[in-house]
Order: structure tokens, then C-alpha cells, then sequence
DNA sequence: TCTGGGGTCCTAGGACCC
DNA sequence: TCTGGGGTCCTAGGACCC
């Protein structure tokens, strides 16, 4: 028999802070989003005074005396360069690894001497705490669905799993199931939880005996899949080639509501150029551009405005100058000046391998061009930093960018340690 | 006063074709 | 003169995930 594992790096951005900040250890930590707006960690401190996961920084307070909970500005670079360091451990020890989300990463394991395979898992999460620094918890089960909840429960329990907890009795799954609440479920989410609940189910187990039939009729196959994959049927298998995005996007929240008609094309500007960096990146183009603005949906005294454009480029590209172009089509399609707007986007669709696509002589010659200044731009801003080229203005104190307040004086090992990272040197 | 960003998958419904 | 149905493709929107 095949066995799932999932290794889960606990409270994962709250860790990667304590790496650098050992201070924080023991003290209600959260990592807020951008703008500071929303609860993206927790740390098991923060969790313990009843500080839920999304929860508004301003409502801190409502759970608990603010002052007492350290607040920290969220930065995803150095989250994902621990997170590769992490997965980097992982794929030396183990076969068939697919990472699944930034501090998450599924892989398969023979089911044999468990005991065995106990010590040399258990020696994996002290061997990943001890080089990158970051606490991890793993889980085995049939399948990916029962791994998430034995990794949960290595999570609760660290003493006793030493970070490991094995799922694989029929009648130990049939326990666990029935002290699992229905919302824990990998896969059922608040609405389906909400309608399972007004028929009475709200352990996984009674979820597992429902009639598939049923399950598949009021809600979709995946929710199906899930209830075959809590009864012990592997419905999901390992992806371990790294699969292509099917979209790429980029949008943030602005720090304002922002009325000025050149501040919102200018964010829609670098969005767009951001994506096209990504695309080449990822070897990629695209063939259709989305672009959306929206106000502010909280506040109630302003008219609300939200619209979306989506625009299908001649050929795929991956150029920065046709993807802007488009971008701006978009934007001007949509844009009206009589309201405020608080969020913006670009997305990019449509996405194949550079390689595969087909062109006739005409695109072939200016799509030749671009493709060679893009790569020098790449080329320039990956030696000596991200801002040396830009093709269109690029304003880093513009007003619509994020606010974050939270940031913390960077430590002597922080400054060192940004010092190494790829793109700095 | 202050409420994130980036993804995936599925379904329903419309357009179109034969 | 009257009248269909099946298949495919695309898109919008909803649900989920971290």
C-alpha cells in the first residue's frame, strides 16, 4: 500500500518572523496583509486568545487587550526563499514530492515498517527546524485529503507525534473522522459546511456515510471526491512535474480610495508589466488580458463601482509593451470618472509555453524584436535590482501603493541574510 | 477610521454548428 | 408549413484553497 504525506510548516509566516527575530518566540504574534488590513498568521499564542485566521487587524481588540499582540507587516520574499529552503530538505529525503502551497508540499511513502519510517520522519522535522528554522508537522493517511487531518493532528500534538502522526487503521480513521469537525475537511468550505449543517451533519464521519449520489447532487463532484477520499478511496493523485499556472495575476487593495483617473492607470501600468515579468519568467505567454477596478465595498456612504474588461490579444505574447498596450485598452473601457476606486487588477489567461506558439512572418519579425529588448530588460534588472529599466513610470511612493506600517527595524542577521538572496548581489 | 492576494476547479448557460 | 436535439466551445460566477 501507498501512503500520502504532507508536511505542513506550522503558523509558517509567523515562524519565518521568529527565524530572525528570536524575541518573538512565546509572545502572541500575528502577520497582517497588505495595507495591514487582515490576520494572514498566527502565532499558537495568538491563536490561544481566540484571534481568528482573516480577521481584520482593527478587530484585534475584539478578542483581546491589542497591546499585548505583536503585529508584524507581511514579507512574501523572504516567506518564499525559507519556504524553498524547506522544500528543498524535503526533495533530498523523499520521493514525489509536489509542493502545494507555499509552506505546504505533498509526497508518497511505501507502507512498510512504520516504526522505521517513524524515526527517519521524526529526524526530517528536527532536520528542518535545525537548518532553516522553521517548525514543521507531517501527516500520513490512504489519501491527501486524510493526510491534511493527520498532519493537524502532528500539529495539535507535537510531544507525543514527535511532528509525525500516522492515519492508517481503518478503525483510527473511523475515530479521528468522528471527532472532526465537518468545517476541518480539506475541501468543504463555509457555504457547504453551512448547508451540511441545517441537514444535521457536522462530523466528517457522518459526512463520509451521507449517499454519494446526494453529496454529488447538492454540491459538485469535487465535494463528491472529497467524501471518497475521507472514506479511504485515493481520488487525488501526485502531480510532481511542476504544472504550469493557468493564470497569472496581479491586484492589490490601495491604501485610499483613489479618484484621480492617472493613479488608477498607473497601478493598472505596473500590474500589467509585473505580470509579463512573471510570464517570461515562467517561460510562458499569454493570449487574453482581464483588467478590473472596484470600489470601496465597505464603505456605504460612496457609490459603488466595479467592472472588469477582458481583451484578446492578436497573437500570445508575453511582451511587457503588448501586455501593457492591452491592459490599458481594458482600462480605458470600464474607467468612469465619477466614482472612487479602492482595489484594481490585471490577470493574464490563456497561458502556453513560449515555444508552442504559431505566428506568421510579420508577427514573427516584431515579436522577435520585443522578445530580444525584453530579455535585455530582464537581463539588466536581475543583475542590479528590479527598478533599474522600467518602460513606463514607475512611482514607488504613488499614492494607491499598499501602506505597511508594521514593518520591523531589520535585524543585523536580516540585513546579512537580504544581502545573500539572488537578486541583490 | 481601519476588512489581502493569488490561485484552482466546477457548473450553468449561451452561442453556434450540424 | 411545421418542427429538434446533440455536441462543443466559451465565459461568468461561485466555491474552495493557503
Amino acid at each position: 500500500m501507498k501512503l500520502y504525506g504532507l508536511v505542513d510548516c506550522n503558523n509558517f509566516f509567523v515562524s519565518c518572523e521568529r527565524v530572525f527575530n528570536p524575541t518573538l518566540n512565546g509572545l502572541p504574534v500575528v502577520v497582517l496583509s497588505n495595507n495591514d488590513g487582515c490576520v494572514i498568521a498566527r502565532s499558537n499564542e495568538a491563536k490561544a486568545l481566540g484571534i481568528p485566521m482573516g480577521c481584520p487587524a482593527f478587530q484585534i481588540k475584539d478578542y483581546c487587550n491589542p497591546s499585548q499582540v505583536i503585529r508584524l507587516s507581511a514579507r512574501h520574499r523572504i516567506y518564499c526563499d525559507l519556504s524553498n529552503r524547506v522544500m528543498k530538505i524535503l526533495s533530498a529525503e523523499v520521493e514525489h514530492v509536489e509542493q502545494y502551497s507555499v509552506d505546504e508540499a505533498f509526497f508518497t511513502m511505501p507502507y512498510d515498517d512504520v516504526q522505521r519510517n517513524h524515526d527517519v520522519m521524526a529526524r526530517l522535522v528536527q532536520k528542518i527546524y535545525k537548518y532553516v528554522g522553521i517548525p514543521v508537522s507531517i501527516g500520513f493517511a490512504p489519501t491527501k485529503t486524510l493526510a491534511k487531518i493527520a498532519s493537524h493532528i502532528a500539529k495539535k500534538h507535537p510531544r507525543i507525534t514527535d511532528g509525525v502522526y500516522w492515519l492508517v487503521r481503518p478503525e483510527a480513521i473511523d475515530i479521528i473522522l468522528r471527532r472532526t469537525v465537518i468545517d476541518d475537511v480539506w475541501g468543504i468550505g463555509r457555504r457547504i459546511a453551512a448547508a451540511l449543517a441545517d441537514r444535521g451533519i457536522v462530523t466528517a464521519a457522518q459526512f463520509a456515510q451521507m449517499p454519494p449520489t446526494l453529496v454529488r447532487r447538492l454540491f459538485s463532484v469535487s465535494t463528491e471526491r472529497t467524501q471518497r477520499e475521507l472514506k479511504g478511496e485515493d481520488c487525488m493523485s501526485i502531480s510532481p512535474v511542476t504544472v504550469a499556472h493557468s493564470s497569472i495575476m496581479n491586484s492589490r487593495t490601495f491604501a485610499h480610495v483613489i479618484t484621480s483617473r492617472h493613479e488608477v492607470q498607473d497601478a493598472i501600468v505596473v500590474f500589467a508589466k509585473m505580470c509579463a515579468q512573471r510570464l517570461r519568467k515562467e517561460n510562458a505567454v499569454a493570449d487574453t488580458v482581464t483588467v478590473y477596478i472596484r470600489g470601496d465595498r465597505h464603505r456605504q456612504d460612496l457609490p459603488f463601482y466595479s467592472n472588469s474588461c477582458q481583451i484578446k490579444l492578436p497573437t500570445p505574447s508575453s511582451s511587457t509593451m503588448t501586455i501593457v498596450h492591452h491592459a490599458l485598452l481594458a482600462f480605458a473601457n470600464i474607467y468612469r470618472d465619477d466614482f472612487g476606486y479602492r482595489k484594481a487588477g490585471v490577470l493574464l489567461t490563456g497561458i502556453t509555453p513560449a515555444h508552442s506558439i504559431q505566428l506568421n512572418l510579420f508577427d514573427k519579425i516584431d515579436q522577435s524584436r520585443q522578445q530580444q529588448l525584453m530579455q535585455t530588460i530582464d537581463s539588466i534588472n536581475n543583475h542590479y535590482g528590479s527598478h533599474i529599466v522600467t518602460l513606463a513610470p514607475d512611482d514607488q511612493r504613488a499614492q494607491w501603493r499598499p501602506e505597511k506600517s508594521h514593518f520591523q527595524k531589520p535585524s543585523k542577521t536580516l540585513r546579512i541574510y537580504t544581502a545573500m538572496l539572488p537578486d541583490k548581489t
